[in-house]
DNA sequence: CGGCTTTGACCGGCGC
DNA sequence: GCGCCGGTCAAAGCCG
């Protein structure tokens, strides 16, 4: 039967990742381990409720939200934030370790999609990588969570 | 030895 | 009601 408990509302998912988004954006060139000799360049960010908006290139899926948040504010809606990084590897490493947990197959890509889980104990951050339909030399990242250990390496 | 990886199968939600 | 899709878990095997 099912009665899985999903996670407990008293988490500290309160909590925020110690930068914003932008801010990581600025991961490419400003501060990077030689732990990563790949070329990591962001084009642009997207977080939405479940869709991704890619505004690279032209031309392809930009996909707007229903009319359902009116000016994104409470609800604890999970931190879904999209990277889109050109790299020939999808396993940047970005300073946290990750488990992978399961690979899929997406309809609309003939690329699959790797699915990574923390390996620190209290991190449920997923995270979900996929290659580009367009663009296969790029690389989607999908972060979703929030992590509730030191983020620096 | 421990930790992580890989594949398959399973389940839930949603749509029509 | 059934089908489809996406997502997750499990076990086994492998590697360092």
């Amino acid at each position: 039967m099912t009665d899985k408990n999903p996670y407990s509302p008293d988490s500290d998912f309160t909590n925020q990742w110690p930068l914003e988004p932008s801010e990581y954006l600025k991961f490419d060139d400003d501060q990077w381990p030689d732990d990563n000799p790949e070329p990591f360049l962001a084009e642009h960010v997207t977080n939405q409720d479940n869709e991704l908006v890619a505004d690279f290139g032209g031309s392809g899926s930009r996909i707007e939200g229903p009319a359902s948040r009116s000016e994104g504010e409470k609800k604890e809606v999970k931190d879904k934030v999209a990277f889109k990084t050109k790299s020939e590897v999808e396993i940047l490493d970005d300073g946290f370790k990750w488990r992978k947990y399961g690979k899929k197959m997406v309809k609309n890509s003939p690329n699959p999609r790797n699915y990574y889980r923390c390996s620190k104990d209290g991190c449920q951050v997923k995270k979900r990588v996929e290659r580009d339909v367009d663009d296969p030399s790029y690389v989607i990242t999908t972060y979703e969570g929030t992590h509730t250990h030191p983020s620096f390496h």
